[in-house]
DNA sequence: TGTACATCAGTGAACGCGCGTTCACTGATGTAC
DNA sequence: TGTACATCAGTGAACGCGCGTTCACTGATGTAC
């Protein structure tokens, strides 16, 4: 996918190419499956310029899957905390929901965010954002909890078998589609009321 | 690691250098963590033999990798089918851990028997035996409804929530070590009590 | 309004590296006679 | 029991490839005067 029109921007406008460098390797990233195919090469194929040019915007090649990361984690975020809802069992399972479509929609990038061995933990971009996803779970259940709608009596280790089983849903049903699944809504009615003690 | 005392093997023992060699690339890749670390050259290096032997004993880099998922598959059914109790809840439970305890203590193999989005379904070597790691569990759960120790109404869809939950514990608790978890008895006490619905 | 020039956005060639794989080979081991 | 020889278990050199990164550079763009 060589962009071979693609004209200089102009003075000023540097910053739009790290934007296209950004998209480029998260497009990479969900086709090749793997961060390794992310290459320097690669990513600068895609976009249609040299692959020296990529050194103008980030430092060096794990920079930029660093930074697909980050806006990852950035969008998972905001799409939990979009959830606008009064009823909060209603609200906790559509922020149950909003989690499950994002990995849905982009599996490669969700797996990233939470299934990564091997990342440095050091490096890793802003890491208290994993924390700030659970948090927005166990907020939900909490105000469940406070409305007398849940009967659960341990909610930050309620809402981590939540989380729990929502991550394992996520991953697996991306990951061994052929399974016979049961339809989200059904999953999300047993975790939410199995694990979550609400009615 | 390269290990320079290594003799040759006799005649009709070249068998065990295939041994050595998973081994070596099972080693690899729980030092390492991404199957692609599991490069010939590494693995010859390991072994302490020239890159070209282990074509005598697989046909590509591939397959060593396949060959490593294969017996890991096997490792965790045989896990599985060693649990043997008479209670019913209590089997459920001893499944349970020992698939939890799998997990932990090999966790890059686990995840690639489990996680990996971008193999190639039909490449996939002994791929009956996933859906064989579920039956384990679906059965072990049936054998408490049929005792009249489960309230499940259905099993299979409970089975695969409890599953999805067993999966997520197992891959972010190694994940996200620095997390505040739930101790494993209290995680598995949630995951059987509220999904499998057994006391 | 015209022009010299600094700056910005990006290029092209080159480097050294580790990789998978191939090829022709070597030398110890066991066996047929 | 001795020996010629086939076989087996590996080796060493070489290939072409894509990679990350470095370097000196180019040429369009905007600005100071």
């Amino acid at each position: 996918m060589t962009n071979s029109t693609r004209e200089r921007n102009r003075r000023g406008e540097g910053g739009k190419l790290r934007e296209e460098i950004l998209v480029a390797a998260a497009g990479l990233l969900e086709r090749e499956g793997n961060p390794e195919s992310v290459t320097l090469r690669a990513v600068a194929r895609e976009v249609g310029i040299s692959a020296p040019s990529i050194y103008g915007h980030f430092e060096d090649r794990e920079a930029i899957v660093f930074a697909v990361i980050d806006a990852a984690l950035g969008d998972l975020l905001d799409a939990l905390r979009a959830v606008d809802v009064a009823d909060p069992i209603e609200r906790l399972r559509r922020i149950a929901h909003a989690y499950l479509a994002f990995a849905a929609g982009r599996p490669h990038r969700y797996r990233l965010l939470f299934d990564r061995l091997d990342v440095e933990h050091d490096d890793y971009p802003r890491d208290g954002a994993r924390e700030d996803t659970f948090t927005a779970l166990s907020d939900a259940l909490q105000a469940c909890v406070d409305a007398g709608l849940s009967t659960s009596t341990d909610t930050l280790g309620d809402a981590t078998a939540i989380w729990v089983a929502l991550h394992g849903f996520a991953t697996l049903r991306s990951g061994i589609p052929q399974f016979p699944w049961r339809a989200e809504p059904i999953m999300l009615e047993k975790i939410l009321h199995g694990l979550g003690g609400i009615a």
